[in-house]
DNA sequence: TAAATTAGCGAACAGGTGTAAGCTCAAAGT
DNA sequence: ACTTTGAGCTTACACCTGTTCGCTAATTTA
């Protein structure tokens, strides 16, 4: 085995190692180094000839989170031309990624809101793109102006991220019912937005 | 001066060290006990005269965030009495909460998705009891099911409190602008809704 | 083949943490 | 006036943290 494809290796279980210890009751700023290095099989001081610090691995796994979301759209899309119904497919189709991929989605959910500018900046970034994709899609649905289905799509993401949010607190039955809500939700906010465009347009 | 009277001195006095140390850069789970202690004036172990450990303080907080919370509603509806204008009111007076208690507003906000179950109730509770005021305001203002009312608040609360994280990071001259936008979203979520409503009943 | 690079290791340090034990001494209760 | 209570203190302990230094051993380069 070349030695730049160990080194890969290594690096990927630290990244793996991080990712299995952030739970329901562990976020990311109460991760400690040694602990990561310990799982990852390596010592302490190991760990830096990956990273120069904890907050350079933080910014690496809201990174690969991104890409998992990303993941999760192009799905998504792929649905909805087999199945048709919009936002229903697209809610259902979120909810199975935080179902399958909890500690990813609360890993973007948590260090949103967390105490590392950096890191706050990094997530507003990721659901800007998530955002943006669906406002373009809107804008080819219906047409709109292109500052409104910004709008309308940020709005839709935060009532979505939302109810992710609380779906990682409940028991799974109730995944059905938060599902409910959050498309009668989107439905209201997709009909005001055009209806209200068409009056204030007439 | 009374003992009982001191004692409550002092316990103010560790609750207020703790929201002095809460910041942007630091939450309440890098919050430690001797710092707070040292802040408050008192000896480590005096700490334990006063809470069983860190949790019942952090729990004590998010209470006293609760009832800012409540005096913000009751600011809303006298304010909305003289204005009229009930979306925009809400908003701007909401805003200005934020930018007056940050760290209120931030505690809430972070523990809302934090590492601690018993947290995530707590506020949870609390912003169901924001929700389900602005619920009983709507179904008095249009005539509604309880539960669409209900849906349609927890819709508006969460994207009032996305915007209100928002300008925790944005200067305050952007104010007006995430105000702007809030308030078109929330027309939208009113105007759908009611006009859903209507199209199912018909 | 000889030299250079480098992932990983062990030992050690300085500093922070929560918390237990036991003391003081002023207020409250009798 | 005597006793009890309890808020606050000092000391001490055991543990965990991030990080520096110098070394080894194996791969890569020249």
């Amino acid at each position: 085995m070349s030695r730049a494809e160990q080194k890969e290796r290594t690096r990927q279980a630290i990244i793996n190692a991080a990712f299995s210890q952030l739970s329901a009751e562990k976020g990311f700023a109460s991760l400690s180094l040694r602990e990561v290095a310990r799982e990852a099989g390596i010592a302490p001081t190991s760990f830096y000839r990956h990273f120069a610090d904890m907050d350079e691995l933080g910014l690496t796994l809201v990174d690969e989170a991104g890409l998992m979301l990303r993941q999760l759209m192009r799905q998504a899309r792929l649905r909805i031309e087999k199945n048709g119904s919009v936002i229903n497919t697209s809610v259902e189709t979120f909810m199975e990624f935080v179902a399958d991929n909890s500690n990813v989605f609360r890993l973007l959910l948590r260090e949103r809101s967390g105490t590392s500018a950096a890191f706050r900046a990094a997530v507003a970034r990721e659901i800007q793109h998530f955002s943006a994709e669906l406002a373009h899609y809107l804008r080819k649905q219906t047409d709109c102006k292109a500052e409104q289905a910004q709008l309308q799509a940020e709005a839709m993401v935060t009532l979505v991220f939302h109810t992710g949010a609380d779906a990682l607190d409940a028991p799974k039955e109730h995944y059905a019912h938060l599902t409910r809500r959050t498309v009668l939700q989107l439905r209201w906010l997709a009909h005001g937005a055009a209806s209200y465009g068409r009056k204030i347009s007439s």
